[in-house]
DNA sequence: ATCAAGATTACCT
DNA sequence: GGTAATCTTGATA
């Protein structure tokens, strides 16, 4: 329960672990975005409670997913107080465990080369392709035991790059996106 | 009721 | 570099 911008620095690094039936998916979280209620007019929950970002006011610690143009999902952490409204889009991430499924998932077979591997995560609609996450998880509590963020090393302040978001039209300026410096896993450059 | 835009990605030229 | 995919929301009538 703490700003959007402090978690989404924190969460850089952590463990990301969804235990399906079959199988442990994890994966190293390595890019972020910060989206806050009150101040931010990207934040979908910058104009109130709606059915759609309801999870979003919660307080911190449950996953709000969205459905984005008619195509993809992406998640987020909230990590407000509740009716506040803030939570960090998780952006890239390495996969780490359940490499197969994840493969299968997003390219419908195994044996990727090195390059199809890194693109596995490297972005929020794909990072929800690969876990297979979607409306059913949408409100999901991260202290249980299905999905949650496990620590990590905490990643070194000289190795966290801090710049503007993507994919905005609004609040474009808010330099709100952060992740591992060098790290192959990004989204975007 | 109709419409445009959206926290994106894959595939085309 | 351009754009189709095609669901949900919020604005305008």
């Amino acid at each position: 329960m703490r700003d959007a911008v402090t978690v989404a620095k924190d969460l850089l690094g952590k463990i990301f672990v969804y235990n399906t039936p079959g199988q442990v998916l994890a994966a190293r979280i390595v890019e972020v975005e910060a989206y806050k209620g009150s101040v931010d007019e990207a934040a979908h929950s910058f104009s109130g409670v709606s059915e759609r970002n309801e999870v979003m006011f919660r307080t911190g610690g449950f996953l709000y997913v969205y459905f984005i143009y008619g195509v993809h999902f992406c998640c987020n952490v909230v990590t407000g107080k509740e009716g506040i409204g803030d939570a960090c889009l998780i952006r890239g991430m390495e996969p780490l465990e359940g490499i197969d499924i994840f493969s299968k998932n997003r390219f419908n077979r195994n044996d990727l080369s090195e390059k199809e591997i890194i693109m596995l995560l490297n972005g929020p609609g794909k990072i929800c392709r690969g876990f297979n996450i979607d409306k059913r998880l949408n409100g999901i509590d991260l202290t249980g035991n299905t999905i949650y963020i496990l620590n990590a090393d905490k990643i070194k302040k000289s190795e966290i790059v801090t710049v503007k978001r993507v994919g905005i039209s609004k609040s474009k300026d808010l330099p709100w996106r952060f992740y591992i410096k060098d790290n192959k896993y990004i989204s975007k450059k």
